[in-house]
DNA sequence: TGAGTTTGCTAAAACGATTGAGCGACAGTG
DNA sequence: CACTGTCGCTCAATCGTTTTAGCAAACTCA
């Protein structure tokens, strides 16, 4: 069966398109109730919707965005930004057109010329993780940044708080009363911004808690269970009075390193050893045993204030500036008191 | 700056806008080459690339399609269904518009109303896992189902052959050396399809080895590494003569579980117990210790396959039937062969 | 030379909505 | 009664393409 047309739902109801199209989208108070009844009900009775193609081309707005991202539908990782753009979307009556780029730049202008091409609204540039890129060229007018920030400023972007993330993890370490807290960072080169800043965060809060830091406290690994565990391992090998009581890891899989090291000596976590993690991803951090006490990357809030501000339904506090998504730690197990003595933790396992 | 139009085009060619169109779109031979050659420099000069919006007007085909699901794109789980899906219809110059329903029977009736609005050239209707769905009404003709099958037939699918794949898994045991080989199930209720059709993979190798199935061998738990490992703990708690000397788990999850199991009574994977999962979680098969092998779900795959058909550049071998993809195994170090002696095995770890 | 064919292009009609201008009927007003 | 306003609707243009039909000139051939 063919599409009902806008003429179908007219010559039903016996008006003419105009009226129908009036009708259908209030624009009209002229028209009395009858009519508008009598216009409705044929809609209704022959399901008559829009043809979205053709009101595009009359009304230049096709209630489409367009989302192109390096890589963020084929990784687990940040799918949640893709939901918090996806509600918003529906929410306002729109769709959204995803594409993944594969972190391709020949890729990545083709498709922001077909999403131009398809005549998109806005367009969200997001990406994996949080980063500094250069913004390509002819991006539509209404374009936000999601989870990175163009070197040059032009359009709004969003981006994870990371150093408050990071104070936030050792604060909670802080007031569980530890002094000696190691960073578990990565050592990846050019370092990830996050791994700056997280550290920034880090220092922050030794400050405040009047506790120098030490040097020894920073390890750095790859990012991965194995990367975690070497680390940790460098750590653990420390004579016992300058050993960590905790651990910051740089994220949830280092995370999940440091407990298969801390496990390997017999330590218990967090009886011995405190841990936290960084990122909340469901399938490790709530998986481990005991639950990491992780601090997690607002994904889901950052997709919905790119799409929000991209939509215009939401005006940047500061526009110019690059929003700061707060990073709520998430409370599970592996943060406890330091040991009480400073001696060698039993072996056995309890 | 404004879009640059056909006409444009036209006027700076010296030509008229059907001539332009022609020339684009290389349908009349006709035109010499030399206009040819002015036309197109003409547009690349400007810029020029056709609106979609208007062609699709024209030409009642938009070159995009649908792609609803159910929870695809908010979990880790399936993303590379969604990347094979993107791939091919980028490689067939088309765009993807996701839809994200949330399982929500009322937004997935709005989605499939507004993607066929937007004229979407196919639809592709995915879901998280393997099951059996009654299909929407007003589906597109163009539909193809995804990693599960509707009731009805009339719509092409594709699935993962958990049968054949639970069957790879076992067989890798069995070719081990294995004799008892457990099935760590999931206990939902209903139970998942794949949970009985990887079952009936396992009991026929065991047939095929000539192993009598033993019902203390098939144990149940919840859809998590607890679950997995207290399930275990049923398994290992059997006498001597009885316990498994390899399991295959119903998914990575669990498998972690039955690691952390073993790992209490002090076992060494593989040397006293080997494991196969399924799925290959990337996050979990590769991060455990040591690397978990499993069998792999071919979403990539199916992806492409239901992208392909909707597209309709490949036609189902055999349509009307729900095609099967096969789910390979991923080695990784987790089998090896049985212990030589059925005694107790070592409590240290080595 | 004239008829037919080919060449090189264009006019104009779609596609299906939205929307500004406007028209006829009627009511109200002076 | 003439004039103005309002009501209830419709006309027709428009958005930017694609595509069919076909025109005029050049060419071919008998």
């Amino acid at each position: 069966m063919p599409r009902v047309r806008i003429s179908d739902v007219a010559a039903a109801a016996g008006v003419s398109t105009s009226t129908v199209s009036l009708v259908m989208n209030d624009r009209d108070a002229r028209i009395p109730p009858e009519t508008q009844a009598r216009v409705r009900a044929a809609a209704d009775e022959m399901g008559y919707t829009p043809n979205s193609v053709a009101r595009g081309l009359r009304t230049q707005t096709t209630r489409t965005i367009g989302l192109v991202s390096d890589t963020i539908a084929t990784t687990p990782y940040a799918g949640r930004m893709l939901a918090g753009a996806q509600d918003v979307a529906r929410e306002h009556g729109h769709l959204v057109i995803l594409v993944d780029t594969g972190a391709d730049a020949d890729v990545e202008r083709e498709a922001i010329r077909a999403l131009a091409d398809h005549q998109v609204d806005a367009l969200v540039y997001a990406c994996m993780w949080h980063q500094v890129v250069s913004a390509p060229d002819h991006l539509p007018a209404r374009t936000v940044f999601l989870d990175c920030r163009p070197v040059d400023a032009g359009h709004p972007a969003v981006v994870p708080d990371d150093r408050a993330g990071g104070a936030t993890a050792v604060r909670e370490l802080v007031a569980a009363g530890h002094r000696r807290i190691a960073f578990v960072d990565v050592d990846e080169a050019p370092a990830p911004i996050a791994s700056g800043l997280r550290f920034e965060g880090y220092l922050e809060v030794l400050r405040e808690a009047g506790i120098a830091p030490d040097p020894a406290l920073h390890v750095r690994g790859a990012v991965s269970a194995a990367g975690g565990r070497s680390a940790t391992d460098l750590l653990l090998d420390l004579p016992d009075d300058r050993r960590p009581t905790a651990l910051f890891c740089f994220n949830d899989r280092m995370a999940a390193g440091a407990y298969v090291a801390a496990r390997h000596r017999g330590l218990d976590i967090p009886r011995d050893l405190s841990i936290v993690g960084f990122d909340d991803q469901q399938l490790v951090a709530a998986e481990l045993d005991p639950p990491l006490t992780t601090v997690a990357l607002p994904h889901y809030e950052m997709g919905r204030w790119a799409t929000e501000v991209a939509l215009g339904v939401r005006t940047p506090d500061d526009p110019g500036a690059v929003r700061l998504m707060e990073c709520p730690i998430i409370r599970r197990d592996s943060v406890g008191p330091p040991p009480a003595t400073g001696g060698d933790p039993s072996r056995r396992r309890t």
